[in-house]
DNA sequence: ATATTTTGATTTGCGTATTGAAATATTAAA
DNA sequence: TTTAATATTTCAATACGCAAATCAAAATAT
């Protein structure tokens, strides 16, 4: 393989063409510092293969003489991938294309929360059918799945070591998955695949060093160094939910005490409220957090005092991980509204106010409010990711 | 510049041989991934360079037939550098090979612990020709001069953005001693600086992700991510002393309420002691914090008590960090005995028990205990990191 | 209209790094 | 001594990236 200094040309190339969204040559040249004519051979031979296509010229709003420069895209066309995302009793799946955009989704019930990895390779397996034929789309016609799951997932070996969604420790998911689904499959921790889906779409796009938080009934994170997802040296990093915030505090579903999960999470806040509350009448958890959120807003005090610890926790937490991370910013990122009471202004500020104090300014902290497909956009995102490496590797641009 | 994948092949050929001390070509081959005939060309530049060195045949106890293997090494001669530690009344200095081999040593003692940047350089330069003259050198005969000291420190940019030694805020350090010593001047956080020396010649030897915990009146932490010391967005990252391990806890030194530092520091633990047991009779801290100590060998409960306290809090500080970094390897690094209760077993044991639990084997802990110039050599480490830099750079092979 | 200028993209020729294969060196074992 | 094994070096072939030159396409000047 002599294809080896190529290689890392084509993928800052690549790269930086996905990251701009749509760049001319000139600008390519001028950001990689690679030179126009090479710019030019590597764009070549990425057009050739089908991975970029050229757009018609650019919105001339600054008219400037001279040839116009020809802007340069990722083709949406090259490949399709879907993401999916195991959650407590669905399984939702997005198609995407290799620009990013969301050709179908779908959502498939399940009957319990929790299944052993035989059955979940099946289900996986009919979830992904019943959105491919929703598309009319084939098998053949998909270049590869992303899976993404809480728990703690070792992205690298594609195993599960555990996960409340997977009945068995310990299992080689990825490929169980790969034995039926003839594709390449990449499954990660569900927080590291929203990381991605931010540092793809979202805010997050070319931010080097950022940290995602995000909220389900757990409390998860992902973190960014250098442009990558950093994932630990045994995989299972970030597990930002069960820091402690309280020596031999509240204990948490993890066994241990002072998990921040066991402050901020909605079986947290609920059992708090079960002391002076009986919510008796209300059956799911959901509407039961719900009408805590009410009884706060209607001027509670027992309620507006677990939301304000809750707030305050988190914030410690938070401020703990950028005092460790120093990033460039971080991005709230959640689902449902009734986390709200975390991204309150007053938590916030407390969070800049935990931070160690210099002449620079503080990390930006963006809220970023997703559909429910985040998650599965996410592990598209992994997916597309993967299947660009491959992409880039294979070919090696002499197909004469 | 055609010469660019030619440095980044002696950069990894460099690197290799120092990590591991002594090898082979054929080994070099092996780990870098480059050919067995480009090793040759690029250890037959680096020779001539004079940065590294042949050995005798290596230590035959695995006979084998063929053709012996010749190992190379960097060659120690090739540059002399010193490390410079700020701390509390002093200046340490020490000169090292470019092997890591200690030279000279000096300390010079200082009137008070915060100075101007002015008076600073100075003391610093004068520092440096004493150590110097000690050791029989002249100024152009050091590559580079490394200087840490605790505070947030901007190694970039060579700023010091606060320091309990210097006086003023944000003092672009680096440049001023650049304009009284002309040499290659690298300044960074004195734990940062640690992180390095473990690196180069410490536990951290060939490994990639690590953390190095320092203890001296504060906490220090270095992180080190994919081979290199993380330094974070604003080049204040891994304020492990200002984590905060309790809401609304114990005041500390930076102005904040329930920092880590506030709970283990010697300060945190005379205020305590100081409730109940009155050292008057004692003049420095230091020989306080020795009696504290000793009262809780001797069975003083509230002693004990509060050794245990530091101790548990500790373990959670950095049962955090370890749940957000998942690193391989976590090096205790200290060098007063004094802080031995921080290293106990059970403290240890804490920390262990409060790691997410996974079929994984946890991350490992050790124990380092340097000499008083551990901090000098640190900073040396990353004079040396610099002057290699500077050295594989400009040596374009084409010497004639 | 036409020439000139400006800017972007492509082609060309060259120096050089890397590499596979072959050659060479050096030792143990047969 | 011969053979086998292992390490290193040599050498020719290749491919890569770059600077400079050239080509392309537009705006602007004349």
């Amino acid at each position: 393989m002599v294809n080896d200094q190529r290689e890392s040309g084509r993928r800052q190339v690549f790269s930086a063409i996905r990251k701009a969204g749509r760049v001319a040559r000139v600008d390519l040249a001028r950001e990689t510092g690679i030179s126009p004519a090479t710019v030019t051979a590597i764009t070549a031979e990425l057009l050739r293969e089908g991975l970029i296509e050229e757009t018609g010229t650019p919105d001339r709003s600054d008219l400037r003489r001279g040839r116009p420069r020809v802007d340069l895209k990722v083709r949406g066309a090259a490949h399709v991938v879907a993401g999916m995302k195991l959650s407590h009793l669905a399984i939702a799946t997005a198609l995407i294309d290799f620009e990013g955009t969301m050709i179908a989704e779908h959502t498939c019930a399940l009957d319990k929360s929790r299944h052993s990895a035989a059955e979940l390779t099946a289900l996986v397996e009919r979830a992904l059918d019943e959105t491919l034929s929703k598309a009319g789309l084939s098998r053949d016609q998909l270049s590869g799945v992303g899976l993404g799951m809480s728990g703690v997932v070792d992205a690298m070996g594609g195993l599960v070591h555990w996960s409340p969604s997977v009945a068995e420790r310990n299992v080689p998911l990825r490929d169980m998955l790969g034995a039926r689904i003839d594709l390449p499959i990449f499954i990660d921790n569900d927080a590291n695949l929203v990381a991605m889906a931010e540092q793809y779409f979202g805010h997050g796009r070319g931010v080097s060093d950022f940290i995602v938080v995000t909220i389900e009934s757990g409390v998860g994170m992902g973190i960014v160094i250098n442009n990558e997802v950093y994932r630990g040296a045994r995989g299972c990093g970030a597990e930002f939910g069960h820091t402690k915030v309280q020596l031999d505090g509240a204990l948490c579903r993890c066994g241990q005490r002072g998990c921040l999960e066991a402050y901020v999470a909605d079986y947290a806040l609920l059992r708090e409220a079960a002391t002076t509350t009986d919510f008796a009448d209300i059956t799911t958890s959901s509407a039961k957090l719900q009408a805590l959120v009410e009884a706060a807003r209607g001027g509670d005090t027992t309620a507006q005092m677990i939301f304000d610890r809750a707030g305050r926790m988190f914030a410690m937490g938070l401020a703990n991980v950028v005092n460790i991370f120093d990033p460039q910013l971080i991005i709230l990122s959640g689902e449902r509204m009734q986390f709200d009471y975390l991204y309150a202004d007053q938590v916030l500020d407390s969070i800049r106010r935990s931070i160690i104090q210099i002449d620079l300014p503080p990390p930006q902290i963006v809220i970023h409010k997703w559909g429910d497909l985040m998650w599965a956009k996410g592990a598209a995102a992994f997916a597309i990711d993967g299947v660009a490496d491959i992409a880039l590797q294979n070919f090696s641009g002499n197909a004469a």
